[in-house]
DNA sequence: ATCTATTTATAAAG
DNA sequence: TCTTTATAAATAGAT
């Protein structure tokens, strides 16, 4: 620390420590937010202090995180948890995996608006923040993929016009004649939500 | 930070996360007990790593803590699992669950924009709708949820200004006097979130 | 609350 | 993962 090194025990005086509480809890959430930011952690953190006031930060909902942190722990409980779940023959394994489903599928209900019933503002503002997050993602790879696949269509179009070119000489060659082909109305493997694109594709052809 | 100042934001680079996440965890940890021992604090600290390992700390028990935190955790505990563990009664396949853990995981994933590597542009946009009809469900929900509260605020606040005001009349009938009290610094049970609502609650009172 | 001398934490490199 | 090292951050004590 500084000025002085101290012990780690408690702090007697109480201003003192009421000062270095504040001071240290301070850091500790920063440093909390930071841990969870910089490395995708999910974390939540819960701090009383010693006159009883309450202090928290969960990275996603402390809801989750502690429903999460329960299946790690075992049958330390020794209350009934869920009447059909004694009635159930199953393995630890089988009990943990089947709650870690349970909690995705609540998560992937809830990023899809619904059992939001329980929510508080703050937690409907998280989901929210990460919904938006991810629909930019999306819609950015989108925009590339589109870019990406009408570059592919353009030359694989470039290939078969002159292909057919070719190939027109060839029978014209042979003496005999045909229609032309419709490129845009083919039953091709284009797929449908290219039809936008089909003006500057035909002109990417010629 | 050292040896140069890093910006606060998930890092890309795998085993750069990882490493930071070590150093970074280790001195979370520290930090943590240190404010638990100085300050008699009653802490409960749970991180998941993005790789999905969990470490914890408890200065009392984590169950005590969590229960201090007085979360509602009951209602997935005898609803959702029972159901998922009655399709558990049929199959009795851990390959079987793991497997679903995997999609679910994976559909999360790409709900947040990650994973999205071998999508088509169609699969790409389906996702996209299905982002932005979630966001707009759980806007709409915010908003309800915000408006719900801030009405039961205001009420609550006008309640306890028509109290203070006839606990002031009393004692200035006994001739008694006091400082006004500051209502944004109780210990009330109202959310610690609703912080930001302060001045347009003040305004609702009056 | 603010200041500042020191101790700690840690990013980058090995 | 461990060590080293230069530098950024946290913070004890004082004001």
């Amino acid at each position: 620390m500084t000025r002085k090194k101290i012990e780690i025990k408690k702090i007697d005086n109480i201003s003192a420590r009421q000062v270095t509480f504040s001071k240290r809890r301070r850091g500790l959430f920063k440093k909390t937010r930071e841990l969870a930011t910089l490395c995708d952690a999910e974390i939540g953190l819960i701090v009383f202090s010693s006159t009883g006031k309450l202090y928290d930060y969960a990275s996603s909902s402390m809801q989750k995180i502690v429903e999460r942190h329960g299946i790690h722990l075992d049958m330390q409980r020794s209350d009934q948890p869920c009447i059909d779940l004694q009635l159930i023959e199953r393995s630890d394994d089988i009990y943990r995996l089947s709650h870690e489903i349970a909690i995705k599928t609540h998560e992937l209900r809830q990023l899809n608006g619904e059992e939001l019933q329980d929510s508080t503002v703050q937690e409907l503002q998280k989901l929210e923040e990460l919904l938006e997050r991810g629909l930019m993602r999306v819609s950015k790879a989108k925009d590339k993929a589109i870019v990406n696949e009408t570059f592919e269509l353009k030359s694989k179009g470039k290939k078969l016009m002159g292909e057919n070119k070719r190939l027109k000489q060839v029978t014209h060659e042979q003496g005999q004649s045909f229609d032309s082909v419709d490129l845009s109305s083919s039953s091709s493997n284009i797929p449908q939500h290219f039809n936008d694109f089909d003006t500057s594709l035909k002109l990417g052809f010629s």
